[in-house]
RNA sequence: GCGUCGGUGGCAGAGUGGUCAAUUGCAAGGGACUGUAAAUCCCUCGACUCCGGUCUACGAAGGUUCGAAUCCUUCCCGGCGCA
């Protein structure tokens, strides 16, 4: 019936990590597995084959995105994702996944123009200082660009200001034009900072949301043959929360679950731990927009199998590499004449030759390659990660390898 | 030599009597970034500071004025024009 199938190949004794297959019908993907994000049907800065050098196996694009540029129709007659992004190796085409534009409730909506990300520090609200992502002027003209009812969402494209509305069947519509392998039911993606109430208000209209989502797909049979869905559980930092959603969104036959984001570091743990005993064993589980090298351990240890983030890629670009000894910012004025390896514990395939000091004076002189560099660094950093991960998981080590990680990353 | 325009913080370049330690951009230093409104954004950027200010500053030296980066005089330096 569905056009995926996944099977654990091994469990680790001490945690919920599990190591798995993954087969969709453009490909397998040994799981955990990290997912490079390519919002706009392009990993910003790095090539497909690039990308499979660093050992990506699936690639995620946005609904959002996409169907405002340039349309999904053009898409679908660019032969899909795949085929459109030139997602494949030695004429295969290989595994995608799109996000429905659940995420772009939040961005778009209760964190236009302000400080909040989806990931809260610690305990108190942020504050509204640092990162703006827009003009001031522009936010408080706009207010936000999406407004949320029980039926879907109202955009405001950031693109030319026109509106568009969302709603879970026209989002699994525009899904099924991309043609991912894998993609998410519409859902809303709240942000941290939202009370109790409005945790659980926002929760259960994503479980009306994911019903109508589901619905809408199996109604397409074509679609349904082609392609696979996944629910998303939501519930913010609230435990009890995550536990009613992840019963009600199992309960409704998915072929995969997604775990939104929307907690503090603190709490994501609690979040995973709350949400995953009441998900099926033999159906794969992805840690949306997740995440950072500890935190992509954490998931595992929770047994989640798949991870996707733009940290990697947006972190490069601005600057900021991956080390075994943490990250590392290469605009710093020690870098500049510092000759050593990205990592030095590391090696990264296309990066090897390349030294801090290097990349850091193609970052300083708006060099694109300097942001390519960085991007395939982090990518194959993190993949590396998670693959030494799946490799530990087979060898029953999977504990040790991830203290030994995060002592050195963290210590 | 005469005429003319100009000399402002690391650079470019605003300001043309008080609200100027001086707009802005770049450079520089620091910070942020977790389903990408992001090759982005924020902070600092003369010195000292008990963070309230204090001091030294707009080629140099004088002067006018309650008050000058801004007006006047002379000098120095540069561009252009004429000899």
């Amino acid at each position: 019936m569905t056009p995926l199938s996944f099977s654990i190949v091994a469990r680790d004794s001490k945690s919920r990590a599990r190591a798995g297959v993954l087969t969709t019908r453009n490909g397998v993907i040994k799981t955990p597995a990290f997912v490079p994000v390519g919002t706009k049907a392009g990993v910003k800065g790095v090539t497909p084959a690039q990308l499979q050098d660093l050992g990506a196996q699936v690639v995620l694009a946005n609904t959002y995105h996409l169907y405002l540029q340039p349309g999904e129709e053009i898409v679908k007659k660019g032969g899909g994702l795949a085929d459109f992004m030139g997602w494949s190796k030695d004429g295969v085409r290989m595994p995608t996944m799109t996000d429905s534009g659940g995420f772009q409730v939040f961005s778009l909506g209760a964190a236009f123009g302000r400080t909040i990300t989806k990931i809260a520090k610690g305990e108190e609200l942020p504050r509204d200082q640092g990162m703006t992502v827009f003009d001031e002027e522009v936010a408080s003209q706009h207010g936000q660009l999406a407004v949320i009812d029980d039926a879907g969402v109202t955009f405001t494209s950031h693109l030319d200001g026109s509106l568009h509305r969302f709603t879970p069947e026209r989002s699994v519509e525009i899904q099924h034009a991309l043609g991912a392998d894998m993609f998410f039911a519409f859902d809303e993606c709240t942000a941290p900072t939202e009370p109790y109430a409005y945790q659980r208000e926002a929760m259960e209209r994503t479980h009306r949301w994911a019903d109508r989502s589901l619905k809408a797909h199996r109604q397409n049979l074509e679609a349904s043959r082609t392609q696979s869905i996944f629910g998303i559980i939501q519930g913010g930092r609230h435990t009890d929360l995550r536990a009613e959603s992840a019963r009600e969104i199992a309960s409704l036959g998915f072929d995969g679950f997604g775990i939104g984001g929307s907690f503090s570091k603190e709490d994501m743990q609690g979040a995973l731990q709350a949400a995953v005993p009441f998900l099926p064993e033999d159906k794969p589980r992805h840690f949306l927009g997740i995440g950072e090298p500890g935190d992509v351990l954490t998931g595992i240890a929770e047994g989640m199998d798949l991870f996707d983030c733009v940290a990697a890629t947006r972190l490069g670009r601005h600057g900021t590499i991956y080390t075994k000894r943490g990250p590392v910012h290469l605009k710093k004025e020690q870098y500049k004449d510092d000759f050593t390896p990205l990592d030095p514990e590391t090696t990264v395939q296309g990066t090897e030759l390349f030294t801090r000091a290097y990349v850091a004076h193609l970052l300083r002189s708006g060099e694109f390659l300097g942001q390519t560099i960085a991007s395939m660094h982090n990518l194959g950093f993190i993949i590396q990660l998670v693959d030494g991960a799946r490799e530990a998981l087979e060898k029953g080590t999977f504990s040790e390898y991830r203290e030994n990680f995060i002592r050195s990353y963290y210590g």
